[in-house]
Order: structure tokens, then sequence, then C-alpha cells
DNA sequence: TGATAAGTGTTGCTTAAGCAACAAAATTAA
DNA sequence: TTAATTTTGTTGCTTAAGCAACACTTATCA
């Protein structure tokens, strides 16, 4: 219950910071697996031992960071549809084409690296923020089928974003919209 | 005694150079005397109490940090000419338009607060440095003649460079040569 | 394979830095 | 000018971070 002491003191937010900072201009150059915790360290001028107090190992350190700096720009975005309309499902998907945009931006050199291993935080997100949306709109439906529709929109959303971008020649809303409408006419084939 | 801990702690060292990084980065846009102490350690991220663990205050800051970053690439200059010869004058006037310059990048702002600051240190090193130079060439001569000597030529380059810094048409070498051939003449008429 | 090395995560003790509160200059405003 | 405000520099106590040493796991390579 101690736990959520927050940061009064400077040095806990500096040190932080700047783990965090040394962690992406690492990331600028080398791949994730081959970043040591004391390559941070050093980078950050930090002690190692410093830098467990702050994260337990470095996947720690990546999705928190990730949580924290890319995903409260999805989250934003998602805020604007706080109910589920025609355009939630397109806000999600350009929310989640610009978290792609950042993440590569970010560590650019590692990106398939980072966006596999951030897959399952996103996704899960994603689905928690589709399934509050989703639950305000339609409450005569049980949680677990409102549970059920949440999950495949966001498989189908993050898949979507993956692919966008390895694409990513038309313009986000084009793309979906496009796809969209290939998969709603097949289902009323 | 016990004074020359030197710096074990990796803390010591950082914490001088974010307070240091920081001052830099002010002086770029405001004028020396208008940055308070707290304006350098928010920007540093340190506690004020913390700047004044390493510096007295914004002066003897300026001072050391002049010394050491701007100052050294002086000293290396003048190393080269260990024994006093013709060439000793033009190599450091040569030093000191290199630092004009350097310190015109640092902190292009308030150059001329700073280099107002610097001259007297900046002046004496020189004069130091001659004075050891002449010491050791004119070996007959008396201490007092060798050190008014050394402090007569410190002034006279000093104030070249300055001068020089004002024009600065000219490469540094063919503006001391200009002047010094005409001085020369002069002083054989 | 077995051994040398390199990286991880943890711990007890030490130290630099944070905080808050203060008096004393120095600015600013009335 | 005088009063109000801001900045400076200092201090006692608290806390985060440094250090060094450790056991342990994971490469490296002879």
């Amino acid at each position: 219950m101690q736990e959520i002491v927050e940061n009064k003191d400077i040095r806990k937010i500096r040190t932080r910071k700047y783990i965090i900072d040394a962690f992406f201009e690492l990331l600028k150059k080398k791949s994730f697996e081959t970043i040591r915790i004391s390559d941070i360290t050093t980078k950050a001028m930090v002690n190692r031992a410093t830098f467990y107090n702050h994260f337990a190992d470095k996947y720690e350190l990546f999705e928190v960071v990730t949580k924290e700096i890319i995903m409260e720009n999805v989250r934003n975005q998602l805020a604007e549809t706080t109910n589920f309309c025609q355009n939630t499902l397109t806000n999600v998907f350009v929310a989640l084409t610009n978290y792609h945009n950042e993440l590569y931006a970010l560590c650019s050199y590692s990106y398939d690296e980072m966006a596999s291993i951030n897959e399952t935080i996103l996704r899960k997100e994603v689905e928690q923020v589709l399934f509050e949306s989703l639950k305000l709109k339609y409450s005569e439906k049980s949680k677990q089928e409102i549970q059920n529709m949440a999950s495949i929109f966001s498989w189908m959303l993050y898949g979507a974003a993956y692919e966008w971008k390895n694409q990513n020649e038309l313009d986000p809303v084009a793309y979906f919209a496009q796809t969209m409408g290939s998969i709603e006419s097949i289902l009323n084939e």
C-alpha cells in the first residue's frame, strides 16, 4: 500500500528520464536484444544497481516506456470516441498507424522486434477501450458477448495497422476504408 | 589537505556535467547577468543546494568551466612552443583567436560579456606561459625583467586577438604578420 | 566437453544530492 | 524613500544513488 509514493524527489524523475533517453538512443543503433543493461546505465551515467531500482529488467523498461510515451498518444486519440460509432474503428485504426510511425521513428533499427514485443500489450489496450465503448452502446448484450466482439475487433485493427505499415502506400483512412469496404461486401454476399 | 578527493563517484561527474551543459545552453539565449542560479539548476534537474556543492557562484562556474573547456585548447596550442622563438608570439596569437571563436560559438548571445569576464583570467594565463618560455631563453635576465616582458606581450597578444575578432576579415596569421610588421617598422624608425 | 569469460540481478554500507527552512542581500514597486 | 518580493547562499536532516562484492545464469571458445 505504501507502494504509490509518487515522485517528489527530483532524483527519481531525473534518473528515470536519463535511463529512458539512453535506452531510446541505443535503440536507434543496435537491436533490443544486443543492448546490455550496462550499455544503458553507462550512457545514462547512472550505476547499474540504480537501474534495478527503477525497472525489473530491460523488458519492463521497454514495456513501461512504451505504455507511457507511445500509448499515451494512442489513448488520447481513442478517447475521442467515448461512444461506439461507425467512426470508432477508423479512429482506432488511425491511432494505431500513428503508433507504428512513432515507434519506427523512435527505434528504426529494431522496429520489428519492438513492435512484436508490444503486440500483446497494445492489442489488449485496444481491446479494453473497445470493450468500454461497446458496453455503453449495447447494454442489452452479455458481458461475454461484448468481450468477444472487442477481442475480434482489436485483432483486426491491430493486424490491419501492422499490414498497413508494411505496405505504407495509401493514406491510413483510405487504406482502411478500402479494405473494410471489401470485407463488408464479402460478408454481405 | 583532504580537499583533493578526486571524482570517483559518478554522481559528482554527472551533476557537474549537467550544470555546465545547462549553463551553456542558457548562455545561448540570455545574458550572463540575467541567468539565475535557479535557471541553471532547473534546466540541469538538480537541487539548487547541489549547485553550491560544486560552485561558489555563477562567476566561479564560468571561470572554472572556461578554464577547463576553452583554455585547455589554448594551453595545448601554447604547449607547442616550449622554448621562446619567433613563432611563439604568432602561435599564442592564433590560439587566442581560436579561443575567441570557440567562446563565440558557445555563447553567441553573451559573447562580449563573457570575453570581458575572462579577460583577466586568460591574459594572466598567457602571461604565465610566456614567462616560463622567456625564462628558459633569457636565463641571464632578472626575474622581474622577464616578468615585465611577459606582461607586456600578454597584453599585446590578448588585445590583438580581441581586435582581430572585431574585424574578422583577415586570416589570423596574415593579420598578425601585417600588424606586427607595421609595429616593427615604426619601432625601427 | 569443460573452462574462461561476460552479463544479470541482489545486497550492505557509504556518499552525493534533495528538501525545506532560514537569514541576508539585492531587486522591484509603491 | 520604504515596503514587498525575489534571489542568494547556508544548514540539518532525509533519501536516492553509487560502489563493491556476491552468487548465478548465459555465452564464448579451446
